[in-house]
DNA sequence: TTGTATGCGTTATCAC
DNA sequence: GTGATAACGCATACAA
């Protein structure tokens, strides 16, 4: 907490270069007097000072993360794979969350321009466009996640959004639904409406277009999920037998608002999500889902980052597009319809008997 | 990104101190070379550089927090609330994870001491009581969450484990359950320990002292709430009508280990967790659990630390033991057992005679 | 009210 | 192989 290169020298008898040097490249310098100094360093419990350091060198060894915040399991498992990388490769993470709102957000990612990081990965940015080109233009590196470049030069991470979308209605599809209900998450976002061009495509695929009033609005909560699967079956009442939520914590929200009314899950309605999230196998029924691999994100865009700034000064590398695969995960939620079933036993039925209030088409 | 202060300095035709002051104490400068500086820093740009003025001030303006993961709700909510606060008093946030490994969480703190930050919060300590207090007495600011001070003099900020402990273990209590499993989380911490302790008193004031075979072992993963529910099922069989977990995410996945055994929650077996996680409400069915404040948490503790920082050279404060309250927050999977019901609906009877398999007593 | 000069702890350039 | 010394960008004591 005290001591500085100067004590260090003091003590070991050498000039400050000297314990500079092995400090950093550790070449130039004999054996014997390089033990010396690294004794007393440990003697002393010495480390140098990162202000001094980078003040020097104009790196800071630290990259900074912008995410809306740290609920639920994306952001936080993000997270997690991006401090893994970081800390392997010997830089410190600042966090900053932006609670949603783009001010803060700016505010973030100017503090990050200050040259306090040596560059940021910007999760699901909110921001237009524009900022985001500035910030490259004027030279800061930058790696986008859960975002399309948006025509930007810019490197990206993201999920196949649209693929996993695709899978997931496609796997109702065979399982014999056709009426599928879509809960989008916040629309504004690339990955949700990817996910939600890849249910439609699959429909499309099959021949199926007609479903305008099939999209309910969510925001990734769960409360949305649950509030708006509830909504519907009190204005339209039970008219699909299936639902595809475009994240798990929607799944389980329209779970919960279904079991509300009596319906059962998956013998009246198969659901299925998207994420495979921490809680994904433990609900009742376990969801299958679509997995999503949070943490290789969070990896991917370190390494993308970390090589971007330590090949500065060489030339520009083109930007990268890295689209991380998803995979079907099959639980208990989803199975096929009545008819396609082998058997159709009691409880079924008995369930079914359950449904009260709800105008069933 | 290129601006320093002697370029502000050289186009508003003023001395570097002068900008140094209109960007600090903003005194002892005319209004009007005031604005003209300022105009100047926003026409270019320009932002101090963090590690020249740390170097100077010796001060980061940056706190750091240990965690041992982002996983699950408790830990990220932790964490917003730590951002926040800090935020809002122009703090950045530095996150190192270490895994649940102690040596990464002692370089986690060895790197935080060295100057790089102002303070640090550290998360569910792993490391012994002891290097702790080195870091204390050599000046370093440190609040420990969701822990112990063991006798050191540090701020703390936990959760009133044992109250809830006792809480959840009385209302079940309550509900006519005596024979109440309890599963620990990872019983090395301070929070588990005391969520135990606080179940034994309970029971103890009640009378009820037999039920050592009646602990579980867990870790605070779904997963290990279920195995072990599942484990305990297998050898014991269902004589139990109770089960506490100490948090929630173990509660969900004891549910579904006795869902899997044709159990039925909460109409043969009550459960009640402890954490009341984002998930809670939305699990089926809808989860009994003790409320922990997790954001407010991460408040309390930055406050605490923010306000060592900045009275600095001040006499020390005695140290702080902040002890933040608990909720019950009654759902639906904790009832009364069936001789206090006001009704026993055929539905439960069915549920009991799925239970195949198990030795009940 | 404003300007000048010094030093914070490093790294790097140059000597020796 | 080693040692002076000049920056790095800023805050501040001291002058003016």
């Amino acid at each position: 907490m005290k001591y500085t290169i100067k004590d260090v020298a003091k003590i070991a008898n050498v000039s400050i270069s000297t314990v500079s040097r092995v400090l950093n490249r550790n070449k130039g310098v004999s054996s014997k007097t390089r033990k010396r100094v690294l004794d007393v360093i440990e003697e002393l419990g010495y480390s140098p000072s990162a202000s001094a350091r980078s003040l020097k060198t104009r790196l800071s060894k630290t990259i900074g993360i912008a995410v809306p915040d740290t609920f639920g399991d994306f952001y936080g498992e993000v997270i997690n794979g991006v401090e893994l990388t970081a800390a392997e490769n010997g830089y410190n993470l600042i966090v900053s969350l932006n609670h949603h709102i783009i001010k803060e957000e700016l505010a973030a990612v100017n503090f990050f321009k200050a040259k306090r990081v040596d560059g940021a990965i910007l999760v699901t940015t909110l921001g237009d466009d524009d900022y985001i080109r500035s910030l490259i233009e004027s030279g800061f590196d930058i790696v986008l996640l859960d975002r399309d470049p948006h025509g930007l030069r810019v490197d990206t991470v993201k999920t196949d959004n649209f693929r996993g979308g695709y899978m997931a209605t496609e796997y109702l599809l065979k399982l014999g639904h056709s009426a599928i209900l879509f809960i989008q998450g916040l629309s504004y976002l690339d990955s949700s409406r990817e996910r939600f061009n890849g249910y439609k495509k699959a429909l499309k695929d099959k021949g199926i277009e007609r479903e305008e009033i099939f999209i309910l609005e969510g925001d990734f909560t769960p409360e949305s999920g649950y509030s708006a699967t509830k909504g519907y079956l009190e204005k339209h009442g039970l008219n699909f037998t299936a639902i595809f939520a475009a994240n798990d914590q929607m799944a389980i929200g329209a779970i919960k608002a279904l079991n509300d009314k009596g319906i059962s899950v998956p013998e009246d309605v198969s659901v299925i999500g998207f994420d495979d999230s921490y809680m994904a196998p433990y609900v009742i029924p376990s969801l299958t889902t679509i997995k999503q691999r949070r943490e290789e994100m969070g990896r991917v865009a370190t390494e993308l980052l970390l090589s971007r700034i330590t090949s500065r000064g060489k030339r520009e590398k083109t930007p990268r597009q890295v689209i991380i695969p998803v995979d079907l995960v099959e639980r208990e939620s989803a199975i096929p319809i009545p008819s396609k079933r082998k058997e159709v036993n009691s409880q079924n039925i008995k369930n079914s008997q359950k449904i009260k209030g709800l105008k069933i088409p």
